[in-house]
RNA sequence: GCGGGCGUGAUGGAAUGGUAGACAUAUCGGACUUAAAAUCCGAAGGCCUUGCGCCGUGUGGGUUCGAGUCCCACCGCCCGCACCA
């Protein structure tokens, strides 16, 4: 007998599904159908074992589904556009373009030996032009139907580098490339009009009932809706055009407690101060340093700048308010205006304290109101929970009232009832800036025309391309800044309305935009416009979406966003506004780092194969014990990557694929570990050996078949579960115990056969390959892969007879085997007569039984 | 600060409120072998007085005939958001 060699069968069943096309989706109205997605990959240059996880995990889904008589659609795409591919050319030469490509043909050379059951004809890159044109075509829909504008917005400006930068790339207020210290400076951009659907985004998420719960609160707190009072407070001798100032809070109950008015260095009250006043100007510039990240913003010290202005409350022209600008006041918040009121803020009440401003209590707790200390006396603000009785001294006077939203909705309407302003409803999610000062995007389709101003290009025109110029003749991306606007012609167009000179916008389309609408994509990969109706009516919704937590906001967000514009557009159905009907979020793969120390105490790390493992501790061939990390990040610098490509040389793509699903639950993360590899793979050859003896065991049908058979039938119920329910590690862990069964039982031949031919069928979407092969060498018909999946019988699953636990007082004492539908009262008798219960009465009488049928027996004593 | 999650053997982890530790790793023992690899069989939560024993799912309480699971408090770890007015 031969041994298992996965090199020998992996290729070999790859090229059968590829000459059968078997997982080419095909619309066929009369079946229903199942799109299991994976969230497709950026073509780094190399697959890593996360990929597989991911794609692993989809696969089994996706085969699973298919074998339960679903039509599926299972694609694979190359998120393609970015930074990291303009880097490379400025690091090592070449074009953005080749690099792309050429990783990405890597790539798909590394994920086909790993046997996915993608329909390969539907592959796309996001730098295709078939695919960006398409998207400049949604752009300019998007634009037509109003979701789309330019603005001047302030964003993180990196002056060597010359591009604006995400909040992401802003580390410890330096660019994170250039190390430069990053400016805030005002630009004017195009924006998508996101924050229009900010409720509908918001309230949706109630209904995506197949979501994880994080992720819908992640984004639901990154909506982040307020119900709040904004109002006027109107100025004494400020400026012309500044007689009120509008603030917004989410705390009217507290407006008698105001003691200054707090305006944000941006505010264009400060703006316009700040041209006269050099010393406004400076504190401004002062404030306005330092970028927008969060590390910047929490060690900053909260400062404020007295501007000499008043205002006077609503409630009480008399009382005058100072006026500061403060630098923790953001101006794309509410109205980038406050008022502070110390006695129930914190912050406010720092600020207070530093500037010797008043401090006014406008409620005590309704209880226990002696023990509350005013916050003048050094105690910090009065922030009552939610709900909590406190009682009005300085407002609703006297009254008591609980705090929490219905307090709030009772100020809001006292205020409106004595016309200080109106209540409003604000979310904290800003519109999604998409303009990007690079090259390797999606070009924004508009002109610049001194005439016409801004000209939407026309859709004829599509796509627009980017310039190649692949021999590097006109595009260097060696300068700082976007090469774009350096081209010598490509930004020069004729005006596509006037048809006079103009200029092409060189920004270029945040890449989040590309892969905020390919699953829609995917459904009619070539159509002549970005979806056919009639596959997406079909095709759509993507029924299962399986990615990492690290999207969970703003990728899932964004095309949440997308596929409501693309209704609006007419290029999705109704139907598709949540476009992801479950979601799934993966684990990370994770492995050990191997750690000494080197000269200065500096961090030396070592690669797996130069460690030897004994007993839990870790030596190098010189006999030096490492220090082992556990369950660590993969990095290239400390040196524990996995690469899948050795795995599937050295074991194959079923072990790959068999390891990543085992020991972990899907949404944890898992350890590679050698051993563990080596035993998945130790495992699948068992499995072939067990089979290849099945398949030649020649024992006549005997007493042992059935209880073979009944376990059969209860690992199919188990696995299937186990798939069903996304815990692929139980299901594996079943797995292993029917092998175990099989492997010992003493059955005949024909029942043996029975069995391993559903092993292998229960198996197929974890082992594909290694299934086909059993699947085959049992004459199972035609492939397994469609093979219809096993059917549990349930009379099957329940033994005729049961072994019951017997408990006295909650502790086990005794077992029973009794047939399974015995009476209860006869179960009671046997309980009460076992020994071990005998001995724990101790001649004492039973105070009660409790029977669970099939399950327990507790005696009370 | 706000929000969420998780604590089970040496390790990864199983357990619709019903025999805690399935399955696997590492470990130990045995068979086969000249030997090794491979393979197969077996042991194994802790403790002691080795019993028909006691203790055991972060800690302390509670609900229940029965709690890893439900409730309350605390401790620890992880994650997300955060000058959001």
């Amino acid at each position: 007998m031969s041994r298992y060699d996965p090199s020998a069968i992996e290729p070999k069943w790859q090229d059968t599904w590829e000459a059968q096309q078997t997982f080419r989706a095909e619309r066929a109205e009369d079946r229903p159908k199942y799109y299991v997605l994976e969230m497709f990959p950026y073509p780094s240059g190399r697959i890593h074992i996360g990929h597989v996880r991911n794609y692993t995990m989809g696969d089994v889904i996706a085969r699973y589904k298919r074998s339960t008589g679903h039509n599926v659609l299972h694609p694979m795409g190359f998120d393609a556009f970015g930074m990291p591919a303009e880097n490379a050319a400025m690091a090592s030469g070449g074009h953005p373009k080749d690099w792309t490509y050429s990783n990405i043909d890597t790539m798909v050379g590394q994920m086909k030996p790993l046997g996915f059951g993608l329909d390969w004809s539907r592959m796309f890159a996001t730098c295709d032009p078939e695919y960006y044109g398409q998207q400049q075509a949604l752009f300019l829909d998007m634009l037509e139907a109003g979701l789309v504008y330019r603005k001047n917005a302030v964003v993180n400006w990196d002056p060597v580098d010359m591009t604006v930068l995400a909040n992401e790339q802003v580390i410890d207020g330096k660019g994170w490339r250039s190390g430069a210290e990053v400016e805030r400076r005002e630009l004017t951009q195009w924006f998508f009009k996101i924050s229009d659907f900010s409720e509908e985004l918001l309230e949706a998420l109630d209904t995506l009932d197949d979501w994880p719960a994080k992720v819908k609160l992640m984004q639901a707190n990154w909506i982040g809706k307020s119900r709040g009072l904004q109002f006027a407070f109107s100025t004494i001798d400020a400026p012309e055009g500044f007689d009120r100032i509008e603030v917004y809070t989410t705390r009217p109950d507290t407006l008698m407690g105001a003691s200054f008015l707090g305006i944000s260095p941006d505010h264009p009250l400060a703006r316009q101060l700040e041209k006269d006043n050099p010393d406004v100007a400076a504190f401004c510039a002062e404030a306005r340093k330092g970028g927008t990240t969060a590390e910047a913003l929490e060690t900053a010290e909260k400062l404020g700048f007295d501007t000499g202005l008043k205002v006077r409350h609503p409630f009480d022209t008399a009382w005058e308010l100072p006026v500061y600008i403060a630098n923790f006041i953001l101006m794309d918040y509410g109205t980038g205006a406050i008022f502070g009121c110390p006695a129930h803020d914190q912050r406010d009440l720092e600020f207070a304290r530093k500037y010797e401003l008043p401090v006014i209590s406008t409620f005590v707790p309704a209880m226990g109101e002696d023990a509350f200390i005013l916050p003048e006396e050094g105690g910090p603000a009065y922030v009552p929970p939610k709900p909590e009785t406190v009682r009005y001294i300085n407002f609703f006077a006297g009254e008591e009232a609980q705090t929490g939203d219905e307090a709030i909705e009772a100020a809001v309407e006292f205020c409106e009832k004595n016309g200080v302003g109106h209540g409003v409803t604000k979310f904290r999610l800003r519109d999604w800036g998409l303009s990007r000062q690079r090259y390797w995007g999606c070009p924004i389709p508009v002109v610049h025309c001194d005439a016409c101003g801004v000209v939407p290009e026309k859709k004829e025109n599509l796509p627009i391309e980017l310039p190649y110029d692949e021999d590097g003749a006109a595009i260097d991306f060696n300068i700082p800044g976007n090469p774009l606007d350096r081209h010598p012609s490509w930004r020069n167009v004729p005006c596509p309305s006037c048809g006079q000179p103009a200029r092409r916008e060189t920004d270029t389309m945040d890449t989040f935009v590309d892969s905020s609408w390919y699953f829609a994509r995917f459904t009619a990969p070539c159509a002549e416009t970005p979806t056919n109706m009639a596959d997406a009516e079909y095709w759509m919704n993507v029924d299962q979406y399986i990615g990492g937590i690290e999207h969970a906001i703003l990728h899932l967000l964004y095309s949440r966003f997308f596929a409501r514009a693309m209704h609006l557009t007419g290029h999705l159905p109704e139907k598709c506004k949540e476009p992801f009907n479950a979601l799934f979020t993966q684990g990370m793969v994770t492995h050990a780092i191997y750690r000494t120390k080197g000269e200065g105490g500096r961090a030396v790390y070592h690669y797996p194969e130069d460690v030897e493992l004994r007993d839990g501790k870790g030596f190098l061939a010189d006999g030096t014990e490492v220090e082992i990390i556990p369950s660590a990040k993969m990095s290239k610098s400390k040196n524990n990557v996995v690469d899948p490509v050795q795995i599937i040389q050295q074991y194959g793509a079923d072990t790959a694929r068999w390891f990543v699903l085992s020991d972990s639950p899907p949404e944890r993360d898992v350890e590679w570990t050698a051993s563990g590899a080596e035993a998945a793979f130790k495992h699948l050859g068992r499995v072939w050996r067990i089979a290849a003896e099945a398949a030649e065991a020649d024992a006549p049908a005997n007493e042992h078949d059935e209880a073979l058979l009944r376990e059969m039938h209860k690992a199919i119920h188990d696995v299937t579960l186990g798939i069903e329910s996304f815990g692929f590690n139980a299901s594996i862990a079943r797995l292993y115990a029917f092998t175990n069964v099989l492997g010992k039982s003493g059955a005949g031949g024909e029942a043996k056969r029975q069995a391993a031919r559903v092993l292998a069928q229960l198996m197929s979407p974890m082992t594909p390959h290694l299934s086909e092969e059993i699947w085959a060498m049992l004459d199972g018909e035609g492939l397994v892969a469609d093979a219809a999946w096993p059917v549990a019988d349930e009379a099957m699953l329940v033994e005729d007879t049961v072994t019951m636990p017997v408990q006295v007082n909650g502790k086990r004492r005794d077992e029973i085997t009794v047939p399974k539908d015995m009476a209860k009262d006869e179960v009671e008798k046997l309980a009460l007569k076992a020994q071990g219960v005998q001995r724990a009465l101790n001649g004492g009488a039973p105070k009660k039984v409790i029977v669970v049928p099939g399950r327990i027996v507790n005696v009370v004593a």
